[in-house]
DNA sequence: GCTTTGACTCTCG
DNA sequence: TCGAGAGCCAAAG
């Protein structure tokens, strides 16, 4: 399996409500490629599916950086903050409030 | 194959 | 507290 596939693979395991970050994800696979991670997610084919939730979709949206702060998203930081937000997550100026508490661990 | 490119992360000052 | 710099890794050209 692609080192992408295991990305979106570990992606979509994120339960709803809950987010990620890309340093867990390369944590859970045993790598450093947080950036990796990243542009994996920005290449992913299953982007376009985000907002209709497909059956194949990868929930990207659900992904951070470590910090908790919201980076680029192929369908603009807008759209990722709202989807959170309607998932029950708290969003502010692109910033996850209460981190801790909705950060998922593999 | 070597070089470039990122939706990253950590460390300093 | 915040921005700059360096280190990191895999994919694409």
């Amino acid at each position: 399996m692609s080192f992408n596939k295991k990305v979106w693979q570990l992606c979509k395991k994120v339960p709803r409500g809950k987010v990620t970050t890309y340093k867990e994800i390369a944590a859970a696979m045993r790598t450093k490629a947080y950036r990796a991670v990243g542009n994996a997610m920005n290449k992913n084919p299953y982007g376009l599916l985000i907002c209709g939730y497909g059956k194949n979709m990868v929930p990207c949206h659900r992904v951070v950086d470590s910090t908790g702060h919201i980076h680029g998203f192929a369908h603009g930081l807008k759209k990722k903050s709202d989807l959170l937000r309607k998932e029950g997550i708290k969003i502010r100026k692109n910033k996850i409030l209460e981190f801790e508490k909705v950060r998922y661990r593999f």
